[in-house]
DNA sequence: GATGAATGAGATTTCATTCAT
DNA sequence: AATGAATGAAATCTCATTCAT
């Protein structure tokens, strides 16, 4: 089974990027987690190192800055993490032949629940930043922009064509579908998911109802 | 028509609470501003201060210190505005009569989408907030707890007798039209939202995919 | 009886200035309260008006700035209420007629250690502005400077005359019955002094083991 | 012959204590220089960064808050430098054998009046603490309980044993004693006291027809 | 390179003092 | 005269950043 925990998967694509020390590597780790808990600007950079186990001044030997660094925790967020996790969620899920549409739902926000269940702090982190950082919202519009499209259209067209969806557009599929993930994640954020499985097959219904054709 | 615009009913909220004083309504006011553009710990009371056009220490005459005055600024969001807000919608769009679903449906979706649009900077500082503020998570789950439920349920069943709408469960539209305003919400932000009434159409569309009863 | 608590008799000092307002005497008041138990640096003009039951901005009307409601404070201690207590240490102990230098001298040892039990928080502020404000050491010297001599000198010589008291000078007097009365203070202090009576009588025959002509 | 003053004690003490760096010294002594001459509440924290020679934020980095900054400043002067003027005062005055109890007397006022000479601005500080700072004041109440008892007890008892003095409790002494001493003080303090030495004598003197047997 | 003590700009906070009402 | 809201200078304290070792 692959990985699909983000903090692991950052350490794994860390340690991949050979022009990062390993004192770097451990300050990107710790900021991430603190970062992600604490918010970016409630974190002090004394904090990092401590975190890190390393001299308050070795954070400063790598990254320019604080800014830097917060650049520098998020850069391999998009050109390594999720780029693998798009990439296993295209192998693993959406390449993958379902017998119907009910089941290739199901399959994908399983996938999805999980994943955001497991990487709950990670996510926490980038919502925020795309709240309150500008310039981190345009590298994630960057990074997503037809990232899916050319994964995900076909699949649709298949079963479009197949009757076994109606001919919504794909932008109307991507906005129900994120709504239903961000869904998710505030019940999570406020405490009101139920069992997962249990939360999987009511929305996996409900993305259903609007996805089966009507007659 | 009323006012739906978030600022300028936080304003007249303000100024039906008489217990505040003029210093106290414009350094609320400029507190506000300022955290829903730059965030609560990016903004410093020096700032707050001149905007508000008023000496340094005055902020901290009304307020005991920069966490009490955030509390301040979002206590009337809750105990005024919002409530405001909830009403206006209870009175303008859920109680009146409407001949179909679809016409109910789009009321409510044109309603709230022109609500996130003018108000998109307050909205923008209590979702960072509810990211990043577990106290303030507490208090926006007190508010809402059931606000909705009763409001809303006895027009969904309505519709759901009349068999002009298919038995989903409360909670299940709940989370349906939030991931709607959520997603339109994040368009805004990512400043891919085509024009309001376009989205209006299609977003209803899409509820209304899922809504209607599958025969 | 006479009175010999500080505050009050200040009180009644107060009250005899006609060129004071009762605002700015139950300002003096609170100021003299305050100043006592916290120290001057340490006690906020706010609180003063507070104690006082006046608004902040009257203790101004009054008082140029806080060091001269510090003097004005002082100034009634020595002009008015230290003056009455000379008096009344002269007329009630000196300049009665004792059957014995042994008992005149515990007659003025019980009166000066119940004036210093009864005024105990005055007394505190006095030696704390005499250690650390030299303009006040000034004011101090100029009112106690030949203010006992005159009255104790006489009768000293009196005892000395009569051989029931050896020949030390006025100054060694004044010193040993001033390290009694310190010696005093700081066992409140410190809070080991015994009973008052008892130590009245053991400090009493300490003095008379000097004083008393060594055959 | 030994040091006796008590700023070149305490820089002393400061340089044993291997657990603080040169720039804590600097800051201490630079405390302890304003704090006596000033008080502490008069003193900022700045003025003792530009004193020391530091930037104002290196304070911070070694004492937490400038209460602690205070209690650091009166840590040394009690587990060391007053320990050190005790074993001093012990080892070269009170051990040693004198002729007489008049030489004796008149050797410990001797000692303390040119120490007290010496370092009044540090005396001013205490005693200004004593006043002022509750939980000072216990801190020096158990440095001084029983620090000199079993030292002073049996010099005396020796005396007393020979005839040459008089049967008073140690408490009483220890009365005298400090009467003596606060009173030599405050005659500095005012400008008072005389050529020392003639002091030391008049001081012993007075001492000595205390102590002397009554025949 | 790594360290962590030292820096100093700037943030939060306090409070003596003023002034419109 | 009395008020107390408002002021702003200065104090305490924090923390991103630098630099000698």
């Amino acid at each position: 089974m692959t990985e699909q925990n983000l903090v692991t998967l950052y350490e794994k694509t860390l340690s991949e990027q050979e022009h990062l020390t390993e004192l770097q590597k451990s300050v990107l780790k710790a900021a991430l987690k603190l970062f992600s808990s604490q918010g970016f600007e409630a974190t002090s950079t004394s904090q990092i190192a401590r975190e890190a186990g390393v001299a308050s001044g070795s954070v400063y030997k790598q990254f320019k800055n604080k800014k830097e660094l917060l650049r520098a925790v998020l850069a391999p967020l998009f050109q390594g993490t999720l780029q693998t996790v798009v990439n296993e969620l295209a192998d693993e899920t959406l390449n993958k032949k379902y017998p119907s549409l009910d089941e290739f739902v199901q399959a994908v926000v399983r996938d999805r629940f999980y994943f955001i269940q497991e990487n709950f702090p990670a996510i926490q982190l980038l919502l925020s930043q795309i709240l309150t950082n500008e310039d981190f919202r345009g590298e994630v519009q960057v990074f997503f922009a037809q990232q899916f499209e050319h994964m995900l259209s076909p699949v649709l067209s298949q079963y479009q064509t197949n009757q076994e969806m109606n001919k919504i557009s794909y932008d109307n599929v991507v906005q129900l579908v994120f709504g239903t993930f961000i869904s998710y994640f505030g019940k999570l954020l406020f405490g009101l998911a139920g069992d997962v499985e249990k939360e999987i097959e009511e929305s996996s219904q409900l993305l259903l109802l609007a996805f089966r054709p009507q007659k």
